[in-house]
DNA sequence: GTATTCTCTATCTCAAAAGTTGACAATGGG
DNA sequence: CCCATTGTCAACTTTTGAGATAGAGAATAC
């Protein structure tokens, strides 16, 4: 599951992007219409800033707007960028490797091998779908089935 | 990220699919051999065992096997099983769905349309994988390359 | 009956996630 | 120059859940 602060990450920056172009854009806009505490917030496009990915502006009229044209930031970078990782466990991580915890050794690892196939794939998509995109929602309806047993 | 306890039910199920046949395998065999503390797998197993894709018997020469064949259990079964979904947002998860807190209306959520999409590639792979797959580990050199600047 | 092995509920520990506080710095307008 | 506005930053608190353990109990084999 990606943690609360990236999706909050996630959809500041869709905000910023589709005001790309409007000058600075104002936290408490950003804030109001996303629904993400404020002061949470400014934690978050501080550390986005610092990766260069959002500029801001001090004082009066300031605020934040994308570093980079909406285009060339995918998903895969935002998340990568949060989380550190789009793998499922440490191991099968491109680019923030890291042996696994109190597991076999990972030349012998099994799961890892599965784990680099689905890291590869979600890549894949996540790296391809861009700020830019024009994405329409899924409306709500989908996604409600029962629970399987199994 | 899977946690630990999923990944520990994974190794787990493939140390019991490798001797399926064999009688029951104690759990201590499977600790040591998987690097599970013992009693932690005691938990994860008598979970496992409430579903039925384990099965279990005390007293001498007891232990567990799959109480399913291996070829019927697939990663994403598995995956599901423990950590209740394979998407990366609680509104994206086919079976598990719930609406994500602080966020907007489901209806207008662009996450979650690009999450369904993450989720549907995800469920493909691990759906068509099972345990009786013979797996070949990649050699850990793989997976190493620096970290990107972004 | 005794050693073995699984079963179950409760509990503990601890790190990370989520969120807040408050002092500070830049900017623009009067 | 002063003041309102808006971002910056480090420190801190709170909350949550993961990970792990404890310990009493029940089935089974010999």
């Amino acid at each position: 599951m990606l943690s609360q602060k990236t999706r909050y990450a996630i959809r500041a920056m869709q905000h910023l992007a589709d005001k790309y172009g409007q000058g600075p854009i104002p936290l408490t806009d950003i804030a109001e219409t996303q629904n993400i505490p404020a002061k949470f917030l400014t934690v978050i496009l501080s550390e986005l800033s610092r990766y260069g990915i959002v500029a801001s502006q001090r004082g009066k009229d300031g605020g934040y707007w994308l570093g980079v044209p909406p285009i060339d930031i995918t998903y895969g970078d935002l998340i990568r960028v949060m989380r550190g990782s789009l793998a499922l466990v440490p191991c099968a991580s491109r680019f923030a490797h890291e042996t696994c915890k109190n597991c076999v050794e990972e030349k012998d690892c099994r799961t890892r091998a599965l784990m680099l196939q689905v890291r590869d794939a979600t890549a894949n998509l996540l790296d391809g779908m861009r700020l830019s995109d024009r994405i329409d929602p899924v409306p709500a309806a989908e996604g409600l089935e029962a629970v399987e047993d199994l």
